[in-house]
DNA sequence: TGGCTATGGTCAAGTCACTTTACCACTAGC
DNA sequence: GCTAGTGGTAAAGTGACTTGACCATAGCCA
């Protein structure tokens, strides 16, 4: 089964039709997939072949360092034995190391290693990457807007 | 381990630190959960208790509604097994039935049930929802602009 | 027409990112 | 110093996926 691994995403595949327009769901949605296969497309491509979609949760903003895996657990809304499946995962992998919490003899933290720390600014660049696409898409001053208001969005509550 | 399911997304767990600021992955991530997790929510409230994360991805824009399980599969990016199995669970839950083609004797074709249909309906009031208070937030005409950039961000290309 | 490739779907087996349950180690509060 | 709460681990099970193999029909072109 090949992935048609095409432009992030196409017109084509989400016609406006007889269904009416796209809610403010799938608009939200269509773009975040995007940049999350463009992040996995510039990992592999770039040496970080061994990381796939699950770990990303972990490197996800504002990322994994010096944080507890109980913390970040609750952070990705799953159980910190899952977390502590994908952190073994990633040591394994020499993403990063789990050390023991000088100030709390029970707790861990997340230290990232060197390798860890390159993976996470291949990210940043591929999402750098496609904001530059949508500055070109949108005009700088309409894509400055959408990221204003996403700010607020998030922002505020 | 309990979900502390308070507000769809809070500032609190995404400090913008000495990390720098969100890039416009979080930004899409974080709004893009919030919906999730609110259609999830009013769907368990509403008697489709049945329905989990998975089972959503196949109501996503724009719908099952006469498609291909093969087109289907496509859209979805995962293989035809893996949604195939998907629909089999929810033709077994009464949401959707798998018909036979009338122009290709190989292939099949999606019909939501009127349980699937109501499901649908409960999904786009959740969105709606979530839109009223956006909206609230950012006022209408913010509010506004934001939808017409996200759309135009999916639209071309 | 007849054969060849492409497309749509299914069966079977394996994988792995999760969950639940149970438990131990340490912390903090009185 | 108890005791309730928090942080982490171990073990077993689950289910949403994958790959590989296969069959049936469609569509094309000699």
């Amino acid at each position: 089964m090949p992935k048609t691994s095409s432009s992030p995403f196409t017109k084509s595949e989400y016609p406006d039709q007889a269904f009416g327009p796209p809610l403010i769901g799938a608009l939200l949605r269509m773009p975040w997939e995007a940049v999350q296969r463009r992040m996995l497309e510039r990992l592999h491509e770039q040496g970080f072949d061994d990381l796939d979609a699950a770990h990303l949760n972990v490197f996800q903003y504002p990322g994994p360092q010096a944080a507890k895996p109980s913390e970040l657990a609750s952070r990705l809304r799953i159980s910190k034995q899952a977390l502590n499946y994908l952190l073994g995962e990633l040591e394994r992998l020499g993403y990063l190391e789990r050390r023991p919490d000088p100030d709390d003899l029970r707790a861990k933290r997340v230290a990232l290693t060197r390798r860890g720390t390159s993976a996470i600014a291949v990210i940043r660049d591929a999402v750098a990457e496609i904001e530059t696409e949508w500055e070109q898409q949108l005009g700088p001053r309409r894509f400055a807007q959408l990221r204003k208001l996403l700010h607020d969005l998030s922002g505020p509550q």
